[in-house]
DNA sequence: ATAAAACCTGTAGCTACTACAGGGGCAAGG
DNA sequence: CCTTGCCCCTGTAGTAGCTACAGGTTTTAT
């Protein structure tokens, strides 16, 4: 058999995967990311396995799914088969956390939008917001 | 001059302004609140002056302004006049932030419900989440 | 007077990184 | 072979905005 793998450093591991050198250090101490083998001189060696892996984790993390959520996510990943379930479950409740979060935000968007309207057509000498805050 | 002020212990200018008794020392160690008068046995003595400023930083931070940005904002708020455009100005400014963040927001939002469609559908023995978020 | 409640201090923990300091490895050019 | 420079190693501390103790003191109500 060919030992035909690609291996990385952590640089190019980063390069490559679009995930900073020392996150990967901090993603292999919480425990998301395995540690790889080392050099003789102890520089980390990774493998595809690594990538394909730490590609998913920066994905996830685009998608606002905490470090723990991926976690369970990659459990249920190596689970296989009636697993499917799960990681649809799981989605969808973070899916319900950014919805509600939106909901938070535009919430504070429209208030905003109502204090600096207030300021526009302000004639007094104080300020309108601040006083708004402030009583 | 009669003294009509009104004081608070820790407690019940937490339960009147709606700021937890353990944010409100930590307003203070921040420099966000004025450190209040003490009792004989060192318990803190705080006034309407509190009070108010409390309930404004509460009412900021409810709009998601960070801790700098209040303090900012109590800065110009004490300057009086000329600083009202400046307010405005912080105020539109944050509102951006909250937009941006609520587009980012929205995007994830679309992609997970991309992702969750993919598994309604779902009749292959593997995660289609899980495969798209892998390859 | 006593007991419970509230208060005091300092410190550690949470999330997800990021940024050092002070060393050592590794590959290429001379 | 040696040097130069870049990359990597470790551990630790810092970021935001709290929250949660432990272990002790004061205040308040009965």
């Amino acid at each position: 058999m060919a030992e035909l793998s690609i291996t990385y450093s952590r640089g190019q591991l980063a390069k490559s995967t679009g995930v900073k050198a020392e996150t990967i250090r901090y993603y292999e101490k919480c425990g998301l990311l395995d540690a790889p083998a080392r050099s003789a001189g102890g520089h980390r060696i990774y493998t595809d396995v690594h990538a394909r892996r730490l590609t998913f984790i920066r994905r996830c993390r685009e998608l606002g799914f905490s470090i723990s959520e991926i976690d369970g996510l990659l459990g249920l990943a190596n689970a296989g088969g009636k697993s499917c379930d799960q990681v649809r479950q799981a989605t969808v409740s973070h899916q319900t956390d950014i919805h509600n979060k939106i909901k938070d935000l535009r919430k504070m968007e429209k208030t905003l939008k109502g204090l600096v309207l207030q300021c526009e057509g302000n004639t007094s000498p104080s300020c309108p917001i601040i006083e708004t805050l402030f009583s």
